[in-house]
DNA sequence: ACGGCTCAGCACTTGTTTCG
DNA sequence: CGAAACAAGTGCTGAGCCGT
């Protein structure tokens, strides 16, 4: 990667000539040497070489300086010049010399102050103030400016006006560093959060987690994707593309169509929308089932998948890939067999892009040769030729129609808006009847809280992919890996935070009403008592849910098993064990499986051929389970 | 062989989660 | 808790595929 040059002199000591030659992002070449990308006059910053993330484009990686600060009038025009020079000087200080006391920001960061502080630029021109320093004693009129979204009129979202406002106390921050800045704090007795009224305290997480019957519908869909259909929809791809080889126009037409439409399909339209959903399929199920994140999924490449034998011998099943939050690091995830399955769809997916790819970048690096450097056609192509070279092995490989056919790793937009289109289409609702809306953030919520019911042992769909978990991975997970990825422990933060979520509302079922229970009311009553008298209802609910843990059995919870008393965990095969024990509880959520156990029981009494032990046993357990009907049964 | 349509990127803005 | 990083949303564009 590259390097930038520390400048041995501050911004404001260099002469404007000097200033406007310095690189502010630069590249290396095959040869290692450094290319300088963008330089301080330029109109357009480009960080690209900077920021490694795959599924951010282009656009998000540059400053274009030529910002609209009025109708038809530009930051770069002529008579803003000093502005614009104070506004760059100000960004480039940022990044060269930070702020005193923090530490240097990304890329991506910079560019982010640059976006909060173009509302300020518009408001300066339309004032008609040609430097920031004009602001002094003016800041105050700014702050109810800044509270409104330019585009619609309305407030800003919540932690923007704050933002917006912090840029000024920044201004002044760096006051000694520039030419131009706040010479005087903007609002000597404020902050900006203060200001904005917006403190940060009371953050929720504000992802939805998708509900039960909507992952159920989802995955579905997406599993008859990636095991039942892709096969036929890949193979047909294939076969119409090797018919129409070295054809082309109509020739080509007329033979892709009506192949396509023999081998089941209503056209060559409908197979390329086919080939989508599958690709939208491969990504919900890696997303689901492995719980990573968009950046990282995005990142995958081509034989990203490892097996493992646990000490047991249990076959493990590691997704490899990379994670970019604070810097780029090789991580691996425990995933369960369906993952692998869409890994390698994904890899048949992708092939024809990976042929189209390499000759891509072969002719870039003929052009690269046979250009001039320096030139904007040699920046353009070395810049294409490293990011072809960056997503060659990716796994989600598409095709950008709009700039000459670019093949690269999609973006996250283009993810984002074929989940949106996803639900409608296959006709998936939400529990309010409308069509889910789907996001891709979603999966990982939704991954944790359903790894976390596969632990609690709740968990009713969908077992097989989250139950692999079960087996205590926890352990596995923060042993730590012996090779060189690591394993991601936010995940399993995000897990325990499912699960202790979870074993709450469990218990806030319990002790928050009179359910009927089977068994656990001596051990209950008395919290039951305490917890109607109490004041704070909630933090004690919360500190008695700290305190134990809940296992689930499917027929009962179970408190005893972390203590290593009571049954030490064998209620969870002998189910009327828990029906006297001190540390179960039944309640209504189970009265379903024990009216199932219940019958078994009669049916293997009925058979003639159980032996008398086997028949003691079975009314034994038939005569419990009947007594816990009968109990949960009650009328409230 | 031509008009409609689709799809993915661009540009810009707002929103959310996690780090130190 | 503030800063940083990551994610989502939307109008627009236009190349070129699709199918009559």
């Amino acid at each position: 990667m590259s390097t930038l040059a520390n400048p041995a002199k501050p911004i404001r000591a260099l002469s404007s000539a000097e200033k406007a030659r310095t690189p502010v992002s630069m590249a290396k070449t095959d040869l290692g040497e450094s290319v300088v990308v963008s330089r301080y006059e330029d109109e357009i910053w480009d960080f690209w070489p900077y920021i490694p993330q795959n599924n951010a484009r282009d656009s998000e990686k540059r400053i274009n300086w030529r910002i609209e600060i009025a109708p038809g009038e530009f930051l770069t025009d002529h008579q803003h010049a000093p502005l614009l020079e104070s506004t760059k000087d100000f960004t480039w200080s940022l990044f060269i010399d930070p702020i005193d006391g923090r530490q240097r920001p990304r890329m991506a960061t910079v560019i982010a102050h640059v976006v909060a502080l173009t509302p300020l630029l518009r408001w300066m021109a339309s004032r008609g103030m040609r430097q920031f320093r004009d602001i002094e004693g003016r800041a105050l009129e700014y702050v109810p400016i800044a509270k409104i979204n330019q585009r619609t009129g309305k407030p800003t979202a919540k932690g923007w006006h704050a933002r917006r406002l912090i840029v000024l106390e920044e201004l002044y921050l760096q006051r000694e560093k520039l030419a131009d800045a706040l010479p005087t704090h903007p609002w000597p007795d404020e902050s900006g959060f203060t200001l904005s009224g917006e403190r940060a305290k009371g953050r929720t997480i504000k992802t939805l987690r998708i509900p039960e019957r909507t992952v159920r519908q989802l995955a579905e869909v997406a599993i008859n994707y990636v095991t039942n259909l892709a096969p036929h929809i890949l193979s047909t791809r294939d076969a119409l593309e090797q018919a129409v080889a070295n054809k082309e126009g109509f020739q080509a037409t007329n033979i892709r169509i009506p192949l396509a439409r023999e081998l089941g399909f209503e056209g060559s339209r409908d197979l390329s929308a086919e080939l989508s959903y599958l690709r939208d399929s491969c990504y919900i199920v890696i997303a689901m089932f492995s719980g990573i994140r968009d950046s990282e999924t995005l990142s995958l490449k081509r034989g990203c998948i490892a097996h493992d034998k646990a000490d047991d011998g249990i076959d493990l099943i590691w997704l490899h890939g990379t994670i970019f939050k604070t810097g780029i690091k090789p991580h691996k995830w425990l995933v369960p067999p369906i993952v692998e399955t869409a890994v390698r769809v994904m890899e048949w997916y992708r092939q024809p892009y990976a042929i189209q790819i390499e000759e891509q970048i072969s002719q870039f690096e003929q052009q690269l040769d046979m250009s001039i450097p320096g030139s904007t056609f040699h920046k353009r192509q070395l810049k294409r030729l490293h990011t072809a070279r960056k997503d060659r092995d990716g796994l989600f490989l598409g095709c950008a129609p709009c700039v000459g056919h670019l093949v690269g790793v999609l973006s996250k937009s283009t993810i984002h808006r074929r989940l949106q289109n996803f639900c409608p289409h296959f006709n998936i609702l939400g529990d309010d009847g409308k069509y889910w809306r789907l996001s891709s953030h979603q999966f990982r919520r939704t991954y944790a809280y359903f790894v976390a019911s596969a632990e609690l042992g709740d968990l009713h769909y969908l077992r097989e992919h989250f139950g692999h978990w079960s087996i205590d991975m926890t352990l596995l997970y923060t042993s730590g890996a012996s090779d060189a990825y690591q394993t991601d422990t936010d995940l399993l933060t995000e897990i325990l935070r499912s699960k202790t979520e979870k074993q709450e509302s469990v218990l806030h079922n319990y002790l928050m009403t009179d359910a009927p229970l089977a068994n656990g009311d001596i051990m209950l009553a008395d919290l039951r008592q305490t917890i109607k008298t109490a004041k704070n209802k909630q933090s004690l609910l919360q500190q008695i849910s700290s305190s134990i843990t809940l296992n689930g059995t499917g027929h009962s919870w179970c408190i005893g098993n972390a203590k290593g008393t009571s049954c030490g965990g064998l209620c969870v095969f002998e189910a009327d064990m828990c029906v006297d024990c001190a540390y179960g509880m039944i309640g209504p959520e189970h009265l379903p499986v024990w009216k199932e156990i219940a019958l078994q029981q009669q049916t293997a009494l009925d058979m003639s051929d159980l032996g008398l032990p086997g028949k003691t046993r079975s009314q034994r357990i038939l005569n419990k389970a009947l007594d816990v009907i009968a109990k949960l049964e009650i009328p409230q």
